[in-house]
DNA sequence: TGACAAACGGAACCTTCGTTCCGTATAGTG
DNA sequence: CACTATACGGAACGAAGGTTCCGTTTGTCA
């Protein structure tokens, strides 16, 4: 319930023809099958479902599927891809705002209603610092820009406190969903879970 | 390195002895073997390695191991679950302190720590909600209760908000070890994070 | 010490899952 | 309409990991 829109502009990334051919026209409608299947597969599921699955759910074979991305990682990346770079358009937005610690903190929320209904992102963000972060490479620097500057701002304020860095944010925020998931995990009680987490980020904190 | 120590008092509950027969030297002394090896394997690779690893650290047999384990999951729980009532008896020691606030707050922080060096519990917890609170329901109930206590005590001072209660503040504290993971994840950071945790926790916040 | 039940080791088995291969179907073109 | 390059489906393959089976070893007891 998306789309997995891909910036299909003139083709030099995720095989859109082969050589210089345009693509032929089942194999552009199937393309974009998989990639609705995936995105939605991916998000209720997580990554760890068969290959088969989302091939089943997108209509074509599994040689169909591996035809238009290499890997199962490939297609992964190409979904997430763009997930990222949504939510890094976000913060770029909201970069501008009048009050800048309002800002930050509804794209923290904003960040973690995205992560929580899609488990995909959920997974790819965890496993950031393992080795998926130079595979989306653009999309996580992009997004590790944009909450950067939100965050830089805030601090600025004084609306936050000064000793966390955009990666630390991150990671709060995936780990309250994770903390959300765990229990009953409606988006009530990620809103609620997450609000604590933010609450720990405002301003200072005794060093315990 | 620690030792799973199991209570073997008299036998009711993981396999010390087979029908009325005590057990042969040789494999109570295998039986240790395993557990020990599995609590030192699971808690540093994670509870996905290859049983055949935790076999080969032990140095037994893949079968000798499923005689005394059933199943990879019951090799699991067995070593969980004790490390489960540890941190229950800490909880429970820390309910009669004078600082009830203080009390809180270093057990949460006793609990990241342990939660950290050892992947397993990590696990363990992050999968408390599916299917693996009913499994080993003595320690998740028992660690909760103690928990519980705590954090009643603390809230009554003032010390904590009083809208959390002992199961999200488990899945908060998880959470927070998974985001420090995730980036570089030593010990310190570790503390940092579950530090603007507990700072959350503290007292009122705005609901955003 | 001899016999037997208990325990051992590890090869073999089965299932799951990612990936490849190839015979068949079809969009596009003259 | 016929021809060919492109794309398709899905069976087959191989690796990985959990579990079982069985011939061999060994502790225990008379």
């Amino acid at each position: 319930m998306d789309g997995g829109r891909i910036s299909t502009d003139d083709g030099v990334d995720a095989t859109p023809e082969t050589g210089g051919r345009p693509m032929r026209a089942d194999a552009v409608k199937n393309r974009q099958r998989i990639l609705d299947a995936a995105a939605e597969v991916f998000a209720s599921e997580g990554v760890s479902v068969p290959i088969d699955a989302v091939a089943a759910r997108a209509g074509v074979g599994v040689g169909t599927l591996y035809r238009h991305f290499p890997t199962k990682e490939a297609l992964f990346e190409a979904i997430v891809l763009t997930k990222l770079i949504d939510l890094a358009d976000a913060a770029r937005a909201g970069a501008g705002a009048s009050d800048p610690g309002q800002a930050f903190f509804a794209f923290v929320q904003l960040m973690a209603a995205e992560a929580t209904m899609k488990r995909d992102l959920f997974d790819a963000l965890d496993a950031a610092g393992i080795d998926f972060k130079s595979r989306c490479a653009d999309g996580v620097e992009a997004l590790q820009a944009g909450i950067t500057t939100l965050l830089g701002r805030a601090v600025a304020v004084g609306a936050v406190r000064d000793d966390v860095d955009a990666g630390e944010v991150v990671a709060l925020i995936i780990g309250a969903c994770h903390a959300a998931e765990s229990i009953g995990g409606n988006a009530e009680s990620v809103q609620r879970l997450v609000g604590v987490v933010c609450g720990g980020l405002r301003r200072s904190a005794e060093a315990l």
